[in-house]
DNA sequence: AGGTATTCACATGAAACTATTCTCTGAGTTAGG
DNA sequence: TAACTCAGAGAATAGTTTCATGTGAATACCTGT
């Protein structure tokens, strides 16, 4: 019998957070520190909706974690106060275009728009172009500015082109009353560099940039975090310090270095500690990997963990060799697909092309499960040159849950 | 020996196809008055 | 006669196939010494 009571009086003695909330990432500070620069700019250039000016359209650069979406948010809330304030008619909408059920065709955008705007679209089933002109409908109903803002706009171009912001900015010419003004947000730094230059012109009538925030910056907001989020006296010297120099590394993310704080709050805590020491910070930061990892080999597709698998045993194969005579052998893509096609003779599964294959190894390395790179054999061919990332045991772990998944051996 | 041309084994791109999901529409059916 | 049902048409999407083109350097092949 599992000692419940024990675990239970852990969890009611809680003995480490005081208000979690606080370093969950979904959780809006009031403040943002280290940003009041780029906040004030934004603001000033925002400003004139107020007057019921369109603003200019706005572009705005940043890493993951470097608090753009935090920001924009917060400006967007006083400015919505304001402009009740003193009634003038502005819309700010916001969308995230990386949520995928949100958002990533332009059928769904303008769904979302819609939706925010109050009002219902089909799914699907109808033509984009009755769409559009619904949601030009709804908007231009009265004198109003909307501002839209796009959150993660690279991934929008990306999947449907840079057509559909062009549209959107040519929307102002045929709309009567009502005035539109974008606002794009971007982790892709080199994102406007390879887009039409027409839109790229109107897209950043003006830009702001937020840098990373160095280990200096990330202890700070990490300190103001904690002593509202965590017991006085539950974290041990050098554990901020620590998680800020990890997430630094990490190109200054603050959401990864709050993460990796309350990670390791709740392993303490489960082991029933009542201090957070520097040791699991370490332990958080695996468990984080470990955790992605793990969802992402569980939740793929068929074929998707076909050729993981494929990848994985070959990995193993090549280890074998290494110890039996040292030859640091790799393997590439044809051999992948060999054996990918072997195991799906195995498991009565249609192989897929190879061209399909190779788009899904480049899957793979994108979701950091495998790490390739493209080399040129000379005589032998051009291939890309494969290995795992994932080492140790959670090999063994994920190479299980494969094995179950797929029903070999 | 030194320079050029080939050639391999895929990479990378674009377009077209397929299965599925969803709406809308209008014909046919039903139930109630 | 209004309300309901249900099949078919049309649209969008994700996942894939088909066809086409690109590519870096080891090797084969020359060339003149």
């Amino acid at each position: 019998m599992a000692d419940l009571n024990g675990i239970f009086d852990s969890a009611v003695r809680n003995s480490i957070f005081q208000n979690k909330e606080i370093i969950q990432s979904n959780y809006i500070p009031e403040a943002i520190p280290h940003r009041d620069k780029q906040i004030e700019q934004i603001a000033s250039i925002m400003a004139p909706v107020l007057r019921g000016e369109k603003c200019s359209n706005l572009f705005i650069y940043g890493k993951t974690g470097t608090g753009k979406t935090l920001s924009i948010q917060h400006i967007s809330t006083e400015l919505k106060k304001k402009a009740k304030e003193i009634g003038a008619d502005v819309r700010i909408e916001y969308i995230n275009c990386k949520l995928k059920k949100v958002a990533d065709t332009e059928y769904r955008i303008l769904a979302a728009l819609i939706e925010l705007l109050g009002e219902q679209v089909a799914e699907t089933g109808l033509p984009t172009v009755q769409v559009y002109n619904k949601f030009l409908n709804l908007i231009d109903t009265k004198k109003q500015i909307v501002v839209i803002i796009f959150d993660e706009i690279d991934q929008v171009v990306q999947k449907i082109g840079t057509d559909f912001i062009y549209s959107l900015i040519r929307l102002n010419s045929e709309l009567s009353k009502a005035q539109i003004s974008l606002i794009g947000i971007s982790n892709d730094v080199t994102f406007l560099d390879d887009i039409d230059p027409r839109v790229k012109s109107s897209l950043s009538e003006e830009e702001i940039v937020f840098p990373p925030y160095n280990a200096l910056q990330l202890q700070d907001i990490l300190n103001t975090r904690t002593k509202m989020a965590f017991k006085k006296e539950s974290i041990e010297k050098g554990v901020i310090e620590k998680c800020a120099a990890f997430a630094a590394r990490e190109h200054g993310d603050a959401r990864r270095a709050l993460d990796l704080l309350r990670v390791a709050g709740e392993l303490a805590e489960r082991e029933g500690k009542t201090k957070v020491d520097l040791s699991y910070i370490d332990k958080a930061n695996q468990k984080i990997e470990r955790d992605k990892i793990l969802d992402i080999v569980e939740t793929g597709t068929r074929q998707f963990q076909l050729i993981l698998h494929s990848i994985v045993q070959l990995t193993k194969r090549v280890e074998k060799e290494k110890v039996k005579n040292k030859e640091i052998d790799r393997f590439y893509t044809g051999d992948v697909y060999n054996l990918y096609q072997e195991v799906c003779k195995e498991t009565r599964t249609e192989p897929l092309t190879q061209r399909r294959v190779s788009d899904i190894i480049s899957e793979l390395d994108m979701l950091g499960l495998i790490r390739f790179d493209v080399i040129s054999k000379g005589r032998h061919g051009r291939t890309r040159e494969i290995a795992l990332v994932i080492s140790g045991n959670l090999i063994d772990k994920v190479e299980k849950i494969l094995k179950d998944s797929l029903g070999v051996d």
